[in-house]
DNA sequence: TTTATTTAAGATAAATTTGTCCGAAATAAG
DNA sequence: CTTATTTCGGACAAATTTATCTTAAATAAA
């Protein structure tokens, strides 16, 4: 479904999410540990969410990531998901097909249209906030 | 969503299907030109589906594809995607984990568990048949 | 039987995604 | 100022997916 890039940066920005509710900077080493994903690789994402504005980088000791307090509660599963894959998921026909909407649809277009509607809709509604709680509780977890 | 390889798949099956209601075998040449894929790596995906029972092939002149009649009614979406897809877009956790389930759940596991019920469900209800016949009667179109 | 045609199969190549490495830049602390 | 730490940025490498090419095998028809 998604990316492994996304995978990772979704984990990574939760993990962040919940250190920052503690008022804690988290290392990119750290993030990787807790999120079990290859420290490179991580590194790159965190770049490009940096660059998107969705976590905040600090170089030097004492250094890492976070992210804005009362950002958390504004950040959408859809702002993460668009930053490192770009609208790919959301837009473009099941098939291929260049041309494709309701008045020359493809064979699959009007099944697609409903789920597709559904993953945008869930997507938009869950905020990084409900997502760093329910890990906060121990409700939920990111490794294994 | 899919891989290109079951795009071109899925394509490729609904026309032949479209064919064979009309007792007529397709090249591999005239697929690949009717669904705008390919030639060669259509070609193997067309092998796998004929391994997988979905669609027949022939060699030799007067060769090529077709589906039994009969059985274009009985074929799904699901079964054209999982012959070439596989399993990994029904199964597995949604942030790659390995261990997630109700019990222990990753952060999305709740949200993801619903649109993967519909995505399956969608794709075990719609027939082969049916988006044929779409074609068929100029109702949807395969190419640009 | 020979020939032309068509799919099968395996090797190879290109493109993309995933992942690594290393030096540069920033910066906190001694 | 120097040093240690941490992210940044670019080059590089591996793995996977997408795509091509070539030869073999099957087979219909002359």
């Amino acid at each position: 479904m998604f990316s492994k890039a996304c995978e990772y940066g979704i984990k990574a920005t939760i993990y962040i999410a919940v250190k920052s509710m503690r008022h804690t900077r988290v290392s990119l080493k750290e993030i990787a540990e807790e999120v079990n994903s290859p420290v490179a690789f991580t590194a790159k994402i965190l770049q490009s969410l940096a660059k998107s504005g969705i976590i905040d980088s600090h170089k030097g000791p004492t250094g890492g990531f976070e992210i804005e307090e009362s950002k958390i509660d504004t950040i959408k599963l859809h702002d993460i998901v668009h930053a490192i894959d770009g609208d790919n998921i959301f837009v473009g026909c099941g098939l291929g097909l260049k041309q494709c909407d309701a008045t020359q649809p493809c064979p699959v277009h009007d099944k697609f249209v409903g789920i597709r509607e559904n993953l945008k809709m869930m997507l938009q509604n869950t905020s990084l906030y409900e997502l760093a709680t329910g890990l906060d509780i121990g409700l939920t977890h990111l490794k294994r």
